[in-house]
DNA sequence: GGGTATCTGTACGCCACCGTATAGATACCC
DNA sequence: GGGTATCTATACGGTGGCGTACAGATACCC
């Protein structure tokens, strides 16, 4: 019947799909397979069991996110504000956006809290873009506690906003976004 | 053998500590049994089926979590300052505390991501609580806007940092936590 | 077009878990 | 201490998912 061969990269797509969709429970080889339109048949021929793919779309997600994002940042060149305007620009976007990575990040945060392996490659992305963080704002913000404060609540608040449920008073939600992003800018 | 009748209470609390550790998939029925010393058996004599324990368990963490903690601040007295700092130390006190509720509130959020009911469940304590927290804010600080963004921090760095990874610069999570705490009080 | 490596479908055994049934044990009340 | 309601252990069928085996199909190279 199927005449398309599968790629390996196929998997690991889907699997990142379903990690976000419903965390790492939900990552079944069968299910990815259906989704693909395809028997499970061919997935043992690309990896030795089910963990083996966990591990490559956390490889996958490593790349995607912690080097991808601050290089599309840099690029565009500008002094660090800007530069911090365009990374949540691109983080807030990136939620909504394309699967391969980005969106993974909240049920991968979660899986880290029981899974020591996870949690560990975790905090090299995390320790790697706070260090990215910690320079554009020391760069317009003498005070070294200020920086590192700045820095817990920009991280803080992308987490908190898709994790928070309620409806804000008044202002829309991305109107608070708004304001705490303006006053972390000042 | 077991001459301990188990009450219904106990499946909610195992519950609730398995929901912690490992997320809503991680509420077997036989595991919880198992950690009770007790087989499956009588389960199902207080619970129709494993929905309703989860049903049982978001109620109760539903009531602890949110009348609990506000009551238990509001019974200290003092001004809004001394308040939000009792709130905050409680929050971060009930973390490692006790697990009856408080510490399942990760594993709820990540939960509501993909669960409608839970999510309107999560939606109405959320309210609640930023409801009690606007109301601290503004009675010191003049600017809605300010208020608005002050509450949505203090929520934000209270999920961010058991779910951010990095370790900060010289200064311990806690140091900087402290930081931001004192900033939010100005 | 024939041969080979690769991919694919299907079938199988296995295990963990759900929910039910039922018989035995225990606590409680009098 | 005997009777009753309640709790408990065990056994069972059913389901879904993993990983393996193997046979059939497809693409690719010459």
């Amino acid at each position: 019947m199927g005449a398309t061969r599968t790629p390996r990269g196929k998997w690991i797509e889907e699997g990142l799909r379903a990690l976000a969709a419903g965390g790492p429970e939900a990552v079944r080889i069968e299910v990815l397979a259906q989704a693909l339109g395809v028997s499970k048949g061919g997935f043992y021929g690309y990896f030795r069991n089910r963990d083996a793919l966990l591990t490559e779309m956390l490889d996958t997600w490593e790349c995607e996110v912690a080097e991808r994002v601050i290089e599309q940042v840099e690029s565009g060149g500008g002094d660090a504000r800007a530069r911090l305007e365009r990374l949540f620009a691109i983080v807030a976007a990136a939620t909504d956006g394309p699967v391969r990575g980005t969106t993974a990040d909240l049920a991968i945060r979660e899986w880290a809290r029981r899974d020591a392996a996870v949690a560990e490659r975790l905090r090299c992305v995390d320790n790697r873009r706070m260090d990215y963080l910690r320079s554009l704002f020391s760069s317009f913000c003498p005070d070294e506690d200020e920086v590192e404060a700045r820095c817990l609540i920009a991280v803080s608040v992308r987490i908190g906003n898709h994790l928070h449920a309620s409806d804000n008073g008044k202002r829309s939600r991305a109107e608070v976004m708004a304001l705490i992003r303006q006053r972390l800018l000042e």
